[in-house]
DNA sequence: CGGTTTGCGTGACCATGTCACAGACCGACT
DNA sequence: AGTCGGTCTGTGACATGGTCACGCAAACCG
């Protein structure tokens, strides 16, 4: 597979950078090849959403708006974990389009991924009520274990709402056995429960 | 300009057509040459939300999707106007993707406005309240003109509320003389108030 | 050990969504 | 004209979700 080629010098960058924000233009096309990026959405109340992830082999596409017709972000992007990732600047990146079919395939991949990714977040955010959000967002973190190290604050901008409602629905859930609650951590007690309500709509 | 080629038989259909619907195999292609294709996604509940429109010169990404991995459509696609399309088959879509950059640019464009499109409704949905929505639903619906011929069940699917929630807030506009409601359609009265709400977030 | 920060619980209140139903308007047909 | 059926709109009552204003407890740190 091409896919493991390098395609530019490989940056690394400690988790927690701040890779773009809102209205800044673009510096190239990113690439990750090792590390998760998380793309959020910050609206004028301070609130926050998380609009998607970029997994490893993965292509951001906040860049892409910009390098095509020079819009500039509309979201932010941090370095979840450590990264390693290689920058392409707008010439390589046509160059690669034009002449690599490999890189075409990846970039599309990425393109429909991620498009998947919103429409199921608007579909969640506009048409689906909390329980089944948080529901889907617990198991989406917790990935097949029992244990999920996050706070109230994180998982409500995991799913677009506020803290409150997270912890109202928690407790809830807490004084049924579906969980157990502690400090920055949650354990899941009955996940088949939580499975459950995350399809029910 | 290469972008008024004719790539495909151009195929007409009246307005109203389902051109795809959610969970659908796709057949190919789809580049608008004259109307507007509307695209909307249904919850369980029945309610709707408008997630963009394809305008002409612009190309369908929910066949993208399909054709680059094979999952099925999420949203549904119909005919706002009558409509002239082409069909591309998915052979000659990705031989148009290798060779022609006429062809790359475009994709690239219509990829980078849906996805636009689309961080500006996440925004809408999570993050605004509904008079801020609505009030550029009626501006965007208006453009430039005074005067709307919508129905509330209609506005409520574009900014993915319901009608009630509609009615309400037009009718407090109209008594404050923002704008003037009759049975399927609405008169702007004041549009700078509206301009200003819209606004505000 | 005190002080500070961070995370959590909670009640009151506002904004939105849902449900149920009534009335108004419109077109089609006698 | 009348009236009938369908669509559109108005409205009250209630459920859910979001915001604000707190207080408290756990972790952190000098």
């Amino acid at each position: 597979m091409r896919t493991t080629d390098t395609l530019a010098p490989p940056i690394t960058v400690p988790a927690g950078t701040v890779l773009f924000r809102a209205g800044q233009d673009c510096t190239g096309f990113v690439v990750v090849r090792d590390g998760v990026v998380r793309v959020t959405l910050t609206g004028e109340s301070g609130r926050e959403i998380v609009l998607y992830r970029v997994a490893p082999g993965d292509i951001c596409l906040q860049t892409f708006g910009c390098l095509v017709d020079g819009t500039p972000y509309a979201a932010q992007g941090v370095a979840e974990t450590a990264l390693t990732i290689e920058i392409l600047p707008p010439a390589r990146f046509h160059a690669l389009v034009a002449q690599d079919a490999d890189f075409r395939a990846r970039l599309f991949g990425a393109v429909a991924r991620r498009f998947a990714d919103m429409e199921r977040l608007v579909e969640e955010v506009a048409l689906t009520g909390i329980p089944a959000r948080l529901a889907r967002a617990l198991l989406r973190l917790a990935d097949g274990g029992a244990q999920v190290d996050v706070t109230h604050e994180t998982l409500a901008s995991e799913i677009g709402s506020a803290r409150e409602v997270v912890s109202r629905q928690l407790s809830v859930w807490a004084r049924g056995g579906l969980i157990e609650s502690g400090r920055g951590h949650l354990g899941l007690t009955n996940p088949a429960a939580l499975r459950q309500i995350a399809e029910a709509g």
